[in-house]
DNA sequence: CGATGACACCTTGACATCCTACATATGCAT
DNA sequence: ATGCATATGTAGGATGTCAAGGTGTCATCG
């Protein structure tokens, strides 16, 4: 705790965007979206396990990518997720709406005295 | 409803930078902080008044906003807010914060396919 | 005079999202 | 045998937002 910035991991509802971004990539799993984020983000982004699976298990529902056991690079089971048509559709407007607001945000901030 | 995407009014979490911004710019009172922030944003971003008064006797309660009754323009009562030190300090570390997440998140949405 | 709408404040209750912390299990290296 | 990275998951609590309602004033219109 030496001075060290306070730091949220994420931007509120940012994440089920992200998630779907990942996954469009190619198909990823849980461990893994997690590790890119983090990854791509330059260690901005810090996606917990806490928020990641409950984000997983309810972008499935939803039926906005799907489901499958397959094996991972190091040989073990693990969850693979891919993109459904619906949510590419998702993740289009998602982002859409991301560029609006944050635009929106940053313009306010810019804002002079 | 006729088919509209759901639209969060606000980015999670953006709402006390946001009014901690448009405060810096002046003392202003509640009402006129959500309709500043619906002009500046041109309709993109609303404030609810169920989120704003709860925003703004949070940031009273943590010493980033005082607040006054005084006259409107209207000639009414209001409750004028206006910065303090501490939530100048705020207001300038929730911008950092904000633009290195934005930047984070909006890179990876950029990511090519 | 009564109604309406803009102004200005506020609270309640429900809901979604996130974090901390915990729990489980495998494979690999030491 | 112990620990670490991998990989999944849940439980509990805190927070923030929204929808919906409420109070009261003032000006305007019919």
């Amino acid at each position: 705790m030496a001075g060290e910035a306070q730091k949220s991991d994420l931007l509120q509802g940012t994440l089920d965007m992200l998630i779907l971004k990942v996954v469009a990539l190619g198909p990823t799993h849980g461990y893994a979206i997690a590790q890119r984020l983090q990854q791509m983000s330059k260690d901005v982004l810090q996606v917990q396990q806490g928020s990641l699976y409950p984000a997983l298990h309810r972008l499935e529902k939803r039926g906005w990518v799907r489901a499958e056991w397959a094996a991972s690079d190091t040989g073990r089971d693990a969850r693979f997720y891919s993109l459904t048509r619906v949510g590419r559709k998702q993740l289009e407007e998602q982002s859409e709406n991301w560029d609006r607001l944050s635009a929106a945000i940053s313009g306010i901030l810019r804002t002079a005295e």
